[in-house]
DNA sequence: CATGAATGAGACTTCATTCAT
DNA sequence: TATGAATGAAGTCTCATTCAT
């Protein structure tokens, strides 16, 4: 992407880590594609490009690529947010702005709710794996709940419901959308989303 | 559950056609436990009692009783719609209590969420199975959405999105909570339900 | 071998039983050529005639044929041990002359003494298999025992070490040799054997 | 154990045969707790605070290593031969007494005979390592064969076997009780042995 | 010299499916 | 119809070994 590359040898360290970031790549694809459970650690190995001894000297099992693709979901997550819980001094009309932003952004990665799902199948399934995925599940819901508490606080209303109930309907919504696979999906969720959005408001009191 | 029952032998039919049940309702649990992928056909069978042949005289192969399951799911939720959509001739009170009761009845087997999941993914991987899927999900989906149709005309207001893409959201919403597992799930999804309905006719002109 | 052989389909049972008998020969054999540890289940399947997932149609595990074969070495050491033990009447030089056919024959199959090497083996290595394999330890070390207090009682000598002590003694020296894999072994074992017992009623008093 | 202990920094060739100690002791403890094909070169190299690298900076191959633990192991045999044959002029009483403290050294250490028996089972299966192996076994077993001649020329009898057959004996005697890992084996073996010479002596003519 | 990432082969095991009984 | 032994492919994972650093 430079204007003047200087093609150098990787070191060490860093040629570990195109590896792993190629194996996770590889593993996001195909959980994604086919699955946890249908995504084999040769298919994954395969497709990026490295043999399946070369999974093993980067992750210790399949649920670790997976773990490991959690923490970059919450850490993704979570700076997504922090754009709409940075500046607490502006007006709901700019904030209803943000949360549809942020609603539409949801869209931009088709991949990225169906890797949600997956995680939290696999967390129904793997007691271990449950125990990790609950703590990343109750920050994100919690934040997002304090986004909507803090929205309705400013329009002095009340929540129709629990803060937090209402924003795991919100990624309920989304997730369940993205289980549809529709076409036109792509901009569908974010605008179901403020539309739903709206409604609580005008229903509130 | 008669008072006087007559045990008798079944016919060759109706022996056939209990084991066959048996079989459906064994592969029914193990899908939503394990997954479609995560349930093998030996053990389908051990669990109804049978031998692996026992499945192979019964399903061509393990698509083949996920397809049954899938019609048995859509006639179900054809069921549970004609209580909603029978009677025109009632009042918008009377339909949104119906819908209130419709949207409990999500709650009672949380198995039901589960397996619809589970065919809403293995349509996104088996392009001959998305086809049968389809049929049945547009059907649903439409007759969902004449129901919300139907509501607001005789409420006298419109939509504040197609009434389809609304069918679709209350789908996603209740099948993303499924996914939550959340322990007082059991009454949430039903009670959500109504909260975002109440809000879009609040929001609708 | 017989000399009218009526050649008929052999019934399931016996087929499977067929089967088996072939899969526990193949691993008897490879088991004493590369012990247990280097006889692999694709070799045991292969050698036998037959695909991995037969050998899982009738073992559990590979230490489940092992089990097998614990088993069988029981029974043949106890057959083994009968003609020794049955007769009481008689006389100190029958005894002994019938120890001597005993200890020969541990000679004629070569085999025999490694397979015992590798359930020992096993046993330091597999908590599990170490309890199964004492059982049978324990018996025939008190059976061979018995039949040594049994002769020197005959001769009115006393034992110059306990019985059990000796009979640990005897097999120790005949799987020792064993592993030693001399060319002249084959008659050598039963040799020594009889040399030492007669240098025990010597030293005896 | 000096009570003065000059701390310098190692050289080299000094560093490197450390490095090449600690694999070996690893290894031996390993091929005598897992067997030669159960211990693992990651695990040798990792339980001697290595990396897999450094195994193969000191070893061309795990074969390599236990060509080095004959060596050790023949070296170590001849040691402790060295004070039965050293004095020649010595009376058949002193020989016996010398013989039984060589018969209970082989208790001191719980895992010599049993590295013992994994190079004997090595020679059984590697044709390269076989050859090593028979020429430390001839050697051991022609000395110890010799010491038991001069035994019984002092004493004026002739053997009832081959001193080389008997020194097999032995030998196997030893091998045998060490795989039976009976608890109390620390003083057994030793024992035995003795008990065994002395009948072989009163038997002789 | 020592490192450890990567390899290719092969380990044990499970799977959907077939077919003789 | 139902059985379950047997198959061949594929699964997860470990191994001895190599080689760029």
């Amino acid at each position: 992407m430079s204007t003047t590359t200087v093609r150098r040898r990787l070191t060490r360290d860093e040629s570990r880590a195109q590896t792993r970031e190629h194996l996770i790549d590889a593993a996001r694809h195909l959980f994604v594609t086919n699955g946890y459970g249908g995504a084999s650690i040769r298919d994954i190995a395969n497709n990026a490009g490295y043999s399946q001894g070369a999974f093993y000297s980067n992750f210790s099992s399949k649920e670790d690529v997976l773990l490991e693709l959690l923490r970059r979901h919450m850490d993704a997550e979570a700076m997504q947010l922090t754009t709409l819980m940075d500046d607490n001094a502006q007006l709901p009309e700019q904030m209803l702005a943000q949360l549809e932003a942020w609603a539409s952004t949801l869209n931009h990665d088709a991949d990225w709710c169906m890797l949600s799902i997956e995680l939290q199948l696999h967390a129904r399934r793997s007691l271990s794996f449950a125990a990790d995925y609950q703590k990343v599940w109750d920050k994100h819901q919690s934040e997002i709940g304090g986004v909507i508490d803090l929205l309705f606080k400013k329009l002095g209303r009340s929540t129709p419901a629990e803060p937090h109930e209402l924003a795991a309907a919100f990624m309920a919504l989304s997730h369940g959308l993205a289980l549809q696979k529709t076409t036109d999906r792509q901009e569908l969720t974010g605008r179901l989303i403020m539309v739903f959005l709206r409604g609580l408001i005008a229903s509130s009191t």
